[in-house]
DNA sequence: ACTAGGAGCGCG
DNA sequence: AAAGCGCGCTCCTAGT
């Protein structure tokens, strides 16, 4: 017996539910004739250990829709790279679907890439946005109504919540189905759109690096990284404790809740302390910088209880929860486009403390294995020297000594002194910024005059750089807020803020300098060897002898930028992710 | 009960 | 004329 199919809200769209042996043989059939195909998936959650709940497949006219349990053969063929695919994401729909998503992801297109190249801004940032929404809303035309927004409509309905919803709703429910196949075929007649436009706008090349990058990053997140849960566990205790401690001295002073800025600023006024920098809302500003200025028990215990209570929360609390679920493994999911710039983002695991070695502790290599952590030096300064083609800053890179070091000589002579050497080193660095004298002294603590002083110097010393940004600048106005990277990406700048620009194009050629890295590494054979990225660096985890490995691995991601040598420096691990930062802690 | 935005803090 | 950039996460607060 066949299930009757459904009709969709979206014009001669139908949905096949597959649940009777029947419908098997016809999707069976059908597959037979289908060349190409939209991928979507429903998973009980976002977690990684979340499981799989309906496979859609679906051309632009028709969908299917299976329990994964009960089709394990056709899982199979996808998960082989059997099938022609697209999905929108389509590292979230390989991950839920393999431990190996490698064959997958190679055949599969990825519109949601295709989107970001075509304009980078999210729908907050005024631009279309990524998510099959908002893209369907504005290339589909408004009959495409995508599968969430429906389901949250039924959900509420059926008295749960989002997160339960997508975990507790059965699995037959006819809104769950039809909208599940609807989004796969919606993103098939998002392909039939956006494919062309890549290949018109000249970013197929770009397109092709990006999957390239996906593919190899959704590795790194399939792969994991070791925890070691004792030293989680009891980081954790150590934590709660300076917490506990820090909050019960603070409360004595009437501050009942640290992470409440209201109470934290009425303490301090009561106690006579004078607070000057209001926030944006009008509110008092009691952040680090302000606590930090503050000569008063109240601050100290404030900044105490909320450091540790973030890194006990935000880190240390995640880390061990998800190693508990996955065989004492964290899996970080990384975007590979998360910033409009190209720059990738690593959800949970990018932004772990440095200053506090504990945290980054709770990572360590699988038995047998060292971790090698590899960066870039200076990356960002050294592709602004590239891209203004400023010789003075060549020079400097090219003399091979402290760049830092180097600068500063060029403005106060070779007899500079440390706070000089800082200075410029600020400077060169609110130069890429794009900041004014004002926020230079801030973060110095030089007089604005003194700051306006150091920039003029620079300009003078590197005269081209100015000359770059003013002539990117004019080129953002005059190209329809747009700008063009050497490698063919598409940077949206917003008017009135085209000072950014500098900015954004340094960071983007930094961004794909690196991902260069990761494919050349990639091809090189040590994608097994990768574990995790954060920015311009990469762990690595070694069976080898870490000081050959890591001279290979220099030697792949050293190499110049015209004229500019981009040089990367390798750090080998004594045990943990965290004994890297320990000697950081000596030096203060 | 849930959402959105502000504030704050972590990273490069 | 001047403008520090890009992210993710948690907690609080106010609004629905």
């Amino acid at each position: 017996m066949r299930t009757p199919h459904l009709e969709t809200p979206l014009d001669g769209f139908i949905v096949h539910p597959v649940r009777t042996d029947a419908d098997r043989y016809a999707l069976e059939e059908w597959l037979q004739y289908e060349t190409f195909l939209g991928i979507d998936t429903e998973t009980e959650g976002l977690a990684y250990d979340d499981e799989v709940r309906l496979v859609q497949l679906a051309n632009k006219n028709e969908a299917w829709v299976f329990d994964p349990k009960e089709n394990a053969g056709i899982v199979q063929e996808i998960v082989l790279g059997h099938y022609d695919l697209v999905a929108h994401n389509a590292t979230f729909d390989a991950l839920a679907l393999a431990k190996d998503p490698e064959k997958l992801m190679t055949v599969c297109e990825d519109t949601q890439i295709m989107a970001h190249l075509l304009d980078p801004r999210t729908t907050q940032d005024g631009g279309i946005g990524h998510g099959l929404k908002p893209l369907c809303d504005h290339y589909l035309g408004a009959g495409a109504i995508d599968g969430q927004t429906a389901l949250k409509q039924r959900f509420k309905e059926l008295g749960l919540t989002i997160a339960s919803g997508f975990r507790n709703i059965d699995l037959w429910d006819d809104t769950y189905v039809v909208y599940g196949g609807l989004d796969a075929g919606l993103t098939v007649r998002l392909h039939d759109i956006l494919a062309p436009k890549i290949k018109e706008s000249g970013l197929n090349n770009i397109y092709e690096f990006e999957r390239h990058v996906s593919r190899i990053c959704a590795g790194m997140s399939a792969r994991g990284i070791k925890v070691d849960m004792d030293h989680a566990i009891e980081t954790y205790k150590e934590l709660e404790d300076e917490e506990l401690q820090a909050v019960r001295k603070v409360s004595i002073y009437g501050v009942e809740n640290v992470n409440s800025t209201a109470q934290v600023a009425e303490a301090l006024l009561a106690r006579g302390v004078e607070l000057t920098e209001k926030t944006n809302s009008g509110k008092w500003k009691v952040d680090k910088t302000v606590l930090n200025s503050l000569d008063d028990p109240v601050a100290e215990l404030v900044q105490q209880a909320k450091s540790a209570g973030k890194a006990k929360e935000s880190w240390v609390k995640p880390i061990a929860q998800e190693a508990f679920r996955n065989e004492g493994r964290v899996h970080p999911r990384i975007k590979t486009l998360g910033a409009k710039t190209g720059r990738m983002s690593v959800e949970r695991f990018q932004q772990l403390p440095t200053a506090d070695y504990r945290i980054r502790g709770c990572l360590i290599p699988d038995e047998g294995h060292t971790l090698v952590a590899v960066d870039y030096s200076q990356v960002e300064v050294r592709v602004m020297a590239y891209l203004a083609g400023e010789r003075n800053l060549i020079e400097a890179f090219e003399a091979g000594e402290d760049v830092h070091s180097s600068i500063a000589s060029r403005l106060y002579g070779d007899d500079f002194s440390p706070e000089q050497r800082s200075l410029a080193k600020a400077a060169i660095f609110g130069k890429l910024y794009g900041a004014g004298p004002k926020k230079l002294s801030e973060t110095t603590g030089v007089s604005q005059n003194q700051a306006k002083k150091v920039m003029n110097g620079l300009n003078r010393s590197f005269p081209r750089l100015s000359r770059w940004s003013s002539t990117l600048v004019d080129k953002a106005r005059f190209n329809g807020g747009f700008i063009n990277t050497p490698t063919g990406r598409r940077l949206p700048v917003v008017r009135g803020y085209e000072y950014k620009v500098t900015n954004f194009i340094t960071q983007a050629t930094a961004a794909d300098l690196f991902k260069g890295a990761l494919v050349e590494l990639s091809d090189a054979g040590y994608e097994e060897n990768m574990l995790m990225v954060v920015h311009d660096e990469i762990i690595f985890q070694t069976q080898e002898d870490p000081e050959e490995f890591a001279a290979k691995v220099i030697e792949i991601m050293s190499g110049s930028l015209g004229d500019v040598p981009i040089e990367a420096e390798a750090t080998i691990a004594e045990s943990s992710w965290g004994s890297l930062y320990k000697k950081d802690l000596s030096l203060v």
